[in-house]
RNA sequence: GCUCACGUAGCCCAACGGCAGAGGCAGGGCACUUAAAAUGCCUUCAGUGUGGGUUCGAUUCCCACCGUGAGCACCA
């Protein structure tokens, strides 16, 4: 029988299934555990895509490779299947998301069980069903028993397109929904928070822990937006009480010739003098108008009006007028700012607009800085016309003027983020339930422990309701309850949980995932824990990272989980783009459709003349690429093998489906270096025989190549190699057995399959899933003489053979007797030699 | 606007600062075949985006610019 992906895949799947070759045990036991995860699927309805595969497929590499090295290795997956797709396409077709969604996640579970990954399929979980959510709720009443869940008023970003609204993280910088593009509103309403912000500080430091890409730490960071400063009040001139500004920039109190309050800011009220009452009314409404995306797109001019009063500076005493500007975050810090327009852009652009003064108190060391400015001076330099401060630098002077603040009372040293806290509800039916009721008088009380999961009702119609509460308040039956305690009537939440909460502990579920009595037994967290690598799209460095870490610091403090983070190492694996093709009208074609005509690409049909790009794959282009079809007519091992050798893993790059055909040909031809005919015959070369010397040497190299590959996630050159080590047995009289043994184990985490049915061809008895990975003898890796380049002024002018311990004077004697190089040197006196051990020789003349 | 990553044959991609090519696709030739496909063998193809610098020697390190992609964007 040839080589035929199609019998021998669906065989080994079902071997792999009835044997339970992948099941892992509860603990390790003595051996080294692995844990290795995927970022879970979010079952859509459009199934999976190549880009899924690319990641799925490295990671099933490394578990089949680290089984083989003799790892315990805990490779599970599951569906994060709460979310808003599903609950949409039930409005649209009037089915019950919980049938979409079972239909989706079974759809996913087909395509990925067809490409042959090792998962353990029996810790499947699913964050829809009620005894998985159990504990999702069950973690929430942690949180909200620690004071870290809590209702506000808060000004929410509401999608109307949706109905519902978005946490912060969700929002693109031009004010639109990060996943559909429609537009964002302000909208004051009263919703759950998640007080992520105390975790802030923590968050920001343990990322020194963790062994992930430094552009994602990066983000994270930036997104945290640590900053250290000083509170500074500014007493108002007028009553009790101050204005509270946060600066980075203490160090240039001295030169503040203004004060800015956010149009949110609350003192702004009293602060409106009557005179001005109508003006800064006219600009607070207008901000309130301006969605955040006109705010940033007007940020160029610096509007703002006076408000008539007057503050006192800490230090001199002299009157600051304040002002409100749209400039200024209400949410960030304290909402109002000390404005130094001589050192803050910002300030500076303003001031211009308001011809507000402009005072110079820090010039750069080793210059003078004269008026007028023509933007402002933002480094820290030397403090000038700073009355005693002056001449201090301004690191110096930060740290003296905080200290001089505090001691008169007057601020304090103060660290501020940027992070907001979480908005954690969203008016949707498809989602976690709260497990809490709401009383008479509006309280909301947790249930305990043991009325736990509080379950979605069923409902048949998931609009929100006529006056606009969400689609739960429809479960009227549902909706009324009473206090458990009290008895007394109550109802219940009728928000539920974003998305992402399901994702923030389901590594942890993994763990133990049939356990009824807690989310998971903490003698097994800790025999496993922590994930050591975690793979999946760069899209979610912000989101689902910050949010599983921060529940995962929440779990440590409660001593439930022993590590303080979650996932160790992180990878993301690149993008995988595909050609689209477009004709004149922007229409787009199908790759089918596609030829190329005497003046270029152009349409089979009609002879259009078409534009081919590269670009992410969508349906609107028609160029998504569906692993159904790759693997009908190539298998799912060629599929692994290509989506692993277009490049590096974390690189972005174009899928082409011509290149499937070369790791096909490679295990056909694999194939055919140890059967020939249509009969399972072992082809003549292959005897049971030793490997010549430098046969064994070529094998060992492949080894230690490909092993090395491996660690370092190098999947690409790893196969590379095996296609080497193919071409070389190809050619060879003599293919030893013992070498095809080894090359078979080389290439079973790549293509499974494959391996499977020849190992067991050559005589295997089982499954080579636990076969010990091949080792080699580091001797074999030993050069005794090695080819080295003459070169002469960097240039390689020839090449001499040499003993690989060959010392410099016998070397250069060796090169210099080489008679070709004679006559280019032409009797010149070389200047210099360069010798680099095995490297090669330069002369310098 | 700011930050980061990446630019190597027609295409995808390799090369501890040391011979630019490991591998694949596509192209060409030959063999097998009545023919084609498949297969096997052989083979063409770049001097590394541009301009400087460091070095005996640069695809690799540094600077500037161009192009592509990603992230951030009044955060005081």
């Amino acid at each position: 029988m040839p080589y035929d992906p199609s019998v021998i895949e669906p065989k080994w799947q079902k071997f792999w299934e009835d044997h339970r070759t992948f099941e892992t045990p509860r603990t390790p036991g003595d051996r080294p555990k692995y844990y290795i995860l995927d970022m879970f699927p979010y079952p859509s309805g459009a199934g999976l895509h190549v880009g899924h595969g690319e990641g799925y497929t490295a990671t099933d590499i490394l578990a089949r490779w680290k089984r083989m090295c003799g790892y315990a290795v805990l490779h599970p997956m599951g569906w994060d299947a709460f979310g808003l797709p599903a609950e949409r396409a039930a409005v649209r077709e009037g089915i019950h998301p919980a049938i979409i969604t079972k239909r989706n996640t079974d759809n996913f579970r087909r395509q990925i069980k067809r490409l042959g990954f090792s998962y353990d399929w029996s810790r499947e979980v699913d964050t829809s069903h009620a005894d998985y959510y159990r504990w999702t709720q069950w973690i929430f009443l942690r949180l909200h028993e620690r004071g870290l869940a809590y209702r506000a008023d808060v000004a929410v970003n509401w999608c109307p397109a949706l109905g519902t609204v978005l946490a912060n993280e969700e929002v693109s910088p031009e004010g639109t929904y990060k996943e559909t593009g429609d537009p964002v509103e302000r909208r004051l309403m009263k919703q759950w928070m998640l007080r992520i912000t105390s975790y802030a500080e923590r968050l920001v430091e343990d990322l020194e822990l963790v062994d992930w890409p430094e552009p994602v730490k990066k983000m994270q960071r930036e997104w945290i937006g640590r900053s250290e400063g000083a509170h500074i009040r500014f007493a108002l001139e007028k009553g009790e009480g101050a204005i509270e500004v946060f600066t980075t920039r203490p160090d240039t109190l001295l030169g503040v010739t203004y004060c800015v309050v956010a149009p949110e800011h609350p003192l702004l009220a009293r602060l409106t003098t009557p005179a001005q009452s109508a003006s800064v009314q006219r600009y607070v409404e207008k901000t309130q108008r301006k969605s955040d995306r006109d705010r940033r797109a007007d940020s160029k001019e610096k509007s703002g009006v006076f408000t008539g009063s007057s503050v006192i500076h800490p230090l001199t005493g002299a009157k600051i007028p304040v002002w409100t500007a749209d400039y200024v975050i209400g949410s960030y810090g304290t909402g109002a700012v000390m404005a130094v327009p001589a050192h803050d852009q910002r300030d500076f652009e303003f001031a211009q607009a308001h011809s507000l003064p402009v005072v110079i108190v820090v010039r750069p060391e080793g210059r003078e800085l004269s008026p007028p400015l023509d933007r402002a001076f933002e480094d820290d330099g030397v403090a000038v016309a700073s009355g005693a401060y002056s001449g201090l630098k301004s690191e110096e002077f930060r740290r003296r003027v905080t200290a001089d603040l505090t001691a008169a009372g007057r601020g304090e040293k103060k660290v501020s983020y940027a992070l907001r806290d979480w908005l954690f509800s969203r008016q949707r039916y498809w989602g976690e339930p709260f497990p809490l009721v709401i009383d008479a008088s509006g309280e909301a009380i947790p249930l305990p422990d043991d009325a736990l999961p509080v379950e979605l009702p069923h409902l048949e119609e998931f609009r929100p309701t006529d006056d606009g509460r969400p689609p739960l308040a429809r479960a009227t039956e549902w909706l009324r309850t009473e206090v458990p305690k009290t008895k007394a009537p109550a109802e219940r939440e009728t928000n539920t949980m974003p998305q992402w909460a399901g994702s923030c502990w389901y590594y942890l579920r993994f763990l133990d995932p049939k356990n009824d009595r807690m989310p998971f037994d903490p003698a097994v967290e800790k025999a496993w824990m922590p994930v050591d690598l975690y793979v999946g799209g760069v899209e979610h460095a912000v989101l689902h990272l910050l949010y599983a870490r921060f529940w995962h610091k929440v779990l440590y403090d409660l001593g439930i989980v022993s590590t303080k983070e979650p996932f160790q190492r992180l990878f993301n694996q690149g993008m995988i783009l595909a050609p689209s093709y477009q004709d004149a009208q922007g229409r787009y074609w199908h790759e089918s459709a596609i030829e190329t005509g005497p003046d270029g690409l152009r349409t089979t049909d009609g002879h259009l003349p078409v534009k081919s790009q590269v670009e992410k794959m969508s349906k609107s282009m028609l160029n998504v690429v569906s692993p159904d079809d790759v693997i009908a007519a190539h298998g799912a091992d060629a599929m692994r093998l290509y989506e692993m050798f277009m490049g590096p893993l974390d690189a972005t790059k174009p899928w082409q489906t011509s290149g499937i055909e070369g790791v096909y040909r490679f295990l056909q031809r694999g194939w055919r270096l140890m059967f020939t005919g249509d009969d399972d015959r072992l082809a003549e070369e292959v005897k049971d025989v030793a490997p010549e010397a430098s046969a064994r040497r070529f094998l060992a190299r492949t080894v230690s190549g490909v092993t090395e590959d491996l660690k370092h996630l190098r999947f690409n050159t790893a196969i590379a190699k095996l296609m080497e080590l193919v071409n070389e047995l190809n050619q060879a009289p003599v293919r030893p057995l013992s070498t095809m043994r080894t090359f078979v184990l080389l290439v079973a985490p790549f293509a499974p399959h494959w391996a499977e049915e020849v190992w067991a061809k050559l005589g295997g008895k089982t499954t080579l899933a636990y076969e010990p990975w091949p080792t080699f003898d580091p001797a074999d890796l030993v050069e005794t003489e090695v080819e080295l380049p003459i070169c002469v002024n960097g240039k390689v002018k020839g090449r001499i053979m040499v003993g690989k311990t060959a010392d410099e004077a016998q070397v250069v004697a060796k090169a210099l007797a080489d008679p070709n190089l004679l006559r280019i040197l032409a009797g010149a006196t070389p200047k210099k030699v360069i010798f680099v051990p095995n490297k090669m020789v330069n002369i310098v003349v």
